[in-house]
DNA sequence: ATGAAAGCGCTAACAC
DNA sequence: GTGTTAGCGCTTTCAT
């Protein structure tokens, strides 16, 4: 009985070898569906393994794997503070990517423009392992996602979603669900009693989350507060110069205006437009992430309240997402679920 | 030039060895801060160190160390959901904590009683490496608590912390930022101009998060405010069955109550009583943590927001810290900050 | 179809 | 004070 000389101890892979009467290299094959075992072999090591309730170490797993992984991040060119903290999260994580082995790129480009986008992406095709990508729902862009899948590339959508395409994820919230949050918020902000009109400022229609998030706000707004009328929504393209004479115009010409919900970026016009109207503090803004600008917002007591979705938490998903679709490991899907933050001005991080 | 053998690959110690032109277990030494090796060798190792941005790979460090770390949580008894949830996280995290070469138990106290849990504290000494405690903060267990760290104990503080104690770390949100939070929203929801009373319930003042909790929620109330009138607070004990009654009184004796802020747990008989009196859907009510209650109230419309601190996040928070304390590894302090959630009826996880 | 053996990068016991 | 050596548990050639 020289087994109970390792009490206490989960069972290792040589466990699983020696109890199978195989060879460690065989237990491996199984353990990673290669091929080259006998069917009955198989099935055995399988029964030795959940009879052992063997689980490999992470550790030992990492330490021994020889490849190497390559991510490309193709993101939206432009001054979206938000893409910037996605861009700089990426960046803190560079020590652990180097621990995973694994090196990740980022490429900006002109996401308003889908030919571009499809095209960027076309030229991304076998040279990496997984491309993460901040898309536009649009049908080329998604022949590209396709095109990519097709040859091989591992293809994650983040935080605006291609559900029809062939990604084989999506990282990033539900959007609907923020819109609705916003409209909860922004409803019981302004009053349930109260009338007035609600102005509504988007990137663009054709952005999947930005469409998501209004389709959301509208329902609740409707279902919950329907003395407050929504005025149609006011394209600014995510910029917050184009936005800002856009807002100030809707402010000057709405005098009833109660609340806006900004669905997207550019809000640093919106903050801009709300300042020179001098109804900043009377009007409840809602907007989405909290960059340095919606925090100071918030302080300020200009915006009532932040959506937000953490940028950390999303990048690292991806990457965990990718790296675990390539090398065939399990995912707690529960744990990949991005949540939707609420912050007001007293629960800053 | 061998030296080009292994290119774009991060030093290793090994590396750092040759460089410094001594062996691996020197190197070892110097990083781990042990003694036995000349002060002009530590100084040229490190040199080296900085010089290569060594940076040992966890991975490898996981797998070598034979030491074993034996944990203990200690959580109030009682049938208070969120304890329920810690404990079950816990549970949850029973196969990362075999990788971690680390035992975990779990024992329930009665938390109201300080000389009991001071009692058990002391129980405890030389049994384990760390102790994890959800405390009251009380003089007889801060000595308690002053004495297990005085006999090598490691103690951590959870969800409530004892800060004049010699405990190493305190794993919890800002109680004091979460009261403010319940009461900008309790506020906002209420309607800036309206008047009325607001009720609260806490479980007992000598609670250091609920106190916390109060001081932050009255700020607030009364520097934003100032027309809605708190009441006294009520102390369940965070006992529902103890709750109920006396909150049912309140909603009877006063008319004009517009909310209620409940601090602690027992809100199973907060929302017993908000439906017996048929004003549950009139009044604002705003409690902490997400048990499956409270998503329950949320959904049902009764309670407006929950404020939430993540009982996962806490327990794996509480488990990295004691780890790193005991093996000296370094921690990113953000990572370890808990976040002050909101919830509300339509951002549920 | 299967096994033997050499690492992956670090730690720890034991030499010297 | 410092070096040598034998693992930790898994993956991956290369044999057979």
């Amino acid at each position: 009985m020289t087994n109970s000389a390792r009490p206490s101890t989960r069972a290792r892979l040589a466990d699983v070898a020696r109890e199978a009467g195989v060879s460690a290299a065989t237990v491996d094959r199984v353990l990673h569906g290669r091929t080259g075992v006998k069917a009955h072999t198989v099935e055995h090591v399988h029964a030795v393994v959940r009879r052992l309730d063997y689980r490999p170490d992470p550790a030992a797993t990492r330490l021994a794997r020889a490849r190497r992984y390559s991510l490309c991040f193709v993101l939206p060119s432009g001054s979206n503070s938000f893409v910037a903290l996605l861009a700089e999260q990426l960046h803190g994580l560079r020590h652990w990517l180097a621990e995973e082995r694994t090196s990740a790129r980022v490429e900006l480009v002109d996401v308003f423009a889908p030919q571009t986008l499809a095209r960027h992406l076309a030229g991304l095709r076998g040279r990496h392992d997984a491309v993460v990508v901040m898309a536009l729902d649009d049908p080329q862009v998604r022949a590209a996602i396709d095109d990519l899948a097709g040859a091989g590339t591992l293809v994650v959508t983040l935080v605006s979603d291609v559900p029809t395409s062939r990604r084989a994820h999506y990282v990033g919230i539900d959007n609907v669900a923020a819109g609705r949050t916003a409209g909860n918020l922004l409803g019981r902000f302004v009053g349930t009693g109260r009338e007035g009109r609600v102005g509504i400022v988007l990137g663009s229609h054709a952005l999947r989350d930005h469409a998501e998030r209004l389709f959301g706000f509208q329902q609740v707004l409707a279902a919950e507060h329907p003395r407050l009328r929504l005025l149609a929504p006011i394209e600014g393209h995510d910029d917050s110069a184009e936005t800002q004479p856009l807002v100030a115009r809707l402010l000057k010409r709405e005098r009833e205006l109660v609340a806006l919900y900004s669905i997207g970026a550019g809000n640093r016009g919106i903050r801009a437009a709300l300042d020179t109207s001098g109804r900043g503090r009377e009007i409840v803004w809602i907007c989405h992430e909290l960059t340095p600008h919606a925090r100071r917002d918030l302080l300020d007591g200009v915006a009532a309240a932040v959506i937000n979705q953490d940028a950390g938490h999303e990048v690292r998903s991806a990457i965990r997402v990718a790296l675990a679709h390539l090398s065939g490991e399990r995912l707690v899907a529960e744990q990949e679920r991005i949540r939707i933050d609420i912050f007001v001005k007293d629960n800053l991080p």
